[in-house]
DNA sequence: GGAAAATAAAACGTATACATTATACAAAGG
DNA sequence: CCTTTGTATAATGTATACGTTTTATTTTCC
């Protein structure tokens, strides 16, 4: 059974797994439903052992919720859930911002300021999602900036399980353009190496962020 | 295949995860080596399928390394990774405190104060294990009066992946006494709802925390 | 006709078997 | 003698098979 694709990964639980998260992100596995080993397995044309073993992982990332004798279900988020992890995810990027400050090198800040650059292109040309992914990638980068992996693991795992939620969230114009501003900010005090600015620029840009969505999630969650 | 033992888990893979973290924090799983599935399942009385679940669910929690085609071994940290947990753990106190001292009821506060009270005891009879458990569940316990399930589970995952090392940092009789202390201050800054002299309390506790270990993770880690 | 019990179907949990990949050792060639 | 290549062994990756629990359906009894 060799792959076609030339991206084929190595294993395929760890594809799978992708393959999940993707998934639940675009809402092609619903909140709250249960998930179904035997039909999941038809449709990607994998056994059941794999498909498994990528559950048990996204079960301690979060994104899924596991029962015994009742298997696996996509967790289901309410509005308390998602604020909490706004909470804790501004608390993660306030402290890798304030890190970054001190450790990063200009070249890697130049790089952030490149993204956000390339971002504003995205704007300009009103691409949502071109524009969403780099939103999420300058968020990551600035995390990197700190050189602290475990920072970066855990706010990329909650940062995944916020996908989908951002994902539905998709405010006017008006939101739209004031969230750009609060970007720009960031990264201007980031370049100045302002700790103090760039935290309360990271703040209130994800108080906004829920404030954003907080409206939108009343559907789904 | 019924369960001799009482303490039965509904699945299997729940009771394998459980195991083999406690194997790793006890050190009969030691740092970087591999796992052989082969011979632990033997030694639990298992089979493969089970223990590869268990163990994707402990990669994703960060207590276990998966190399493609090369199967699992237990993480390793260095120096630098450890030293970055505490930040972040620090980072997560220090916000559940502040939490805490807004919303916390006076009785799961009274219940902390208990809990240290307790901890007193052990220290008192020089009941190390006993010590580190209390300590452990007060740590804890303070998280959970956030009331944020994210920050709860975050800072569980962490608190696991950390218990190797503080059960390795055993420190003397002085620098014992000073922890005591330490947490001393924390209760009391919590009582008085003093969100600032909880999160200095926390901050400083934990960063002697690091000093405590620094000198003694050179020969594991 | 409705409720409870028995039964059948389906899904999960676990074990085993097979395929693939890595590793160690030995033999052959330079 | 060292290097390289081929082969054997062992470990991981994946699929299938079996047992158990849950759930839906049907039948029976009130």
């Amino acid at each position: 059974m060799t792959q076609i694709g030339s991206i084929s990964r190595n294993t395929l639980h760890d594809a799978i797994t992708e393959r999940i998260r993707d998934m639940i992100i675009e809402g092609e596995l619903v909140q709250g439903e249960r998930i179904y080993e035997g039909p999941l397995c038809e449709q990607l044309g994998v056994s059941r052992t794999p498909l498994r073993e990528a559950l048990r992982f996204l079960a301690s990332e979060g994104l899924v919720e596991l029962t015994p004798n009742r298997g696996a279900s996509v967790r289901r988020f309410s509005a308390q859930d998602i604020e909490d992890m706004l909470v804790v995810i501004r608390a993660m990027e306030e402290l890798a911002g304030k890190i970054a400050c001190e450790k990063a090198s200009d070249a890697e800040i130049a790089e952030v300021r490149a993204l956000h650059e390339e971002m504003l292109g995205y704007y300009r040309n009103q691409d949502r999602l071109a524009y969403y992914k780099a939103n999420q990638s300058i968020h990551s980068s600035i995390v990197r900036l700190s050189h602290n992996a475990t920072l970066v693991h855990a706010h990329a795992g909650l940062q995944s399980r916020l996908k989908r939620i951002r994902f539905i969230g998709h405010s006017g114009a008006d939101k739209w353009a004031a969230a750009v501003e609060e970007h720009e900010r960031m990264i201007t005090a980031l370049e100045a190496r302002d700790a103090d600015g760039l935290i309360q620029a990271l703040g209130s840009h994800l108080t906004n962020a829920w404030l954003r969505v907080q409206d939108k999630i009343q559907d789904e969650a």
